[in-house]
DNA sequence: CGACGATAGATGCATATGCATCTATCGGGA
DNA sequence: TCCCGATAGATGCATATGCATCTATCGTCG
């Protein structure tokens, strides 16, 4: 099982990556940028936990965002606290992401049907959940 | 939905590492021994066609599992190819992840329920298919 | 106030992943 | 025979991933 869903990771990632090439931006990279433009300024750690994203790994692929300039940090009152946002030119190169994401997220729709489409992602979810456990 | 793939694989590989953690065995090397004990001695290409995975990849995984001294590697006639196969410490190494993978899937499949088991199976090697066409 | 455990991230290290490109070898035609 | 395109892997580079550990800061308790 463990395989099958890396494989299917992996299988998915090309595509998606493939799609977003031309913008230079990575699946992983594009997911932050959308996180981001959804909740607005968030924790380090909070936007962890929205993507079940490792803290280490979230720290590693914010330095890729900060280094193109795509988002900001600063510290609050807790000088330990990162707090992240969007920044225009993130924000401007998450709504020239968004069309070429769509259309590579309406193709693979169309051709796993609606059925299975839903099914996979409450399955996937269902999974992400269980180590919470 | 490529978000909620790479989710779900990040916490299942979690899982499965997290079990195979006594014999310092990652998830994706236990996939590729796991191969080589049903495929015999195969080519380095062929074992790459049946996981799916980029031929570069796998490069960088044999040399590893190599160095543990899991695997042999041999060239036949054609002296580009590589016959890769498992070693004795390979197969000793394999028949000892066994178990701990059983136990690590056995319980992923009770949490699941058969039903959402067998399809979420279904899916992904659906969504591996895809990237074919 | 000062020491101490707790918390938020950062860093070192090893592996996983794939694209672009390179090297070695092979097989076939001129 | 020699050259040339094709094929099998290897390598350079960048990113993704997570464990163990470290650093800085916070809050609290004596």
């Amino acid at each position: 099982m463990c395989a099958s869903i890396r494989r299917a990771s992996r299988t998915l990632t090309q595509i998606y990556d493939q799609a977003l090439r031309p913008l230079g931006l990575r699946a992983t990279q594009f997911t932050v940028l959308q996180a981001l433009s959804i909740a607005g300024e968030v924790l380090q750690g909070d936007l962890g936990q929205m993507l079940a994203m490792d803290s280490t790994t979230l720290t590693r692929t914010l330095e890729i965002l900060s280094r193109h300039g795509w988002i900001d940090k600063r510290t609050g009152e807790d000088l330990r606290e990162r707090r992240i946002r969007l920044s225009k030119a993130g924000q401007l190169q998450f709504e020239k992401a968004v069309p070429l994401w769509e259309k590579a997220q309406a193709s693979l729709r169309r051709k796993l049907g609606e059925g299975q489409w839903n099914a996979l992602l409450k399955f996937t979810n269902e999974i992400t959940n269980l180590i919470k456990e």
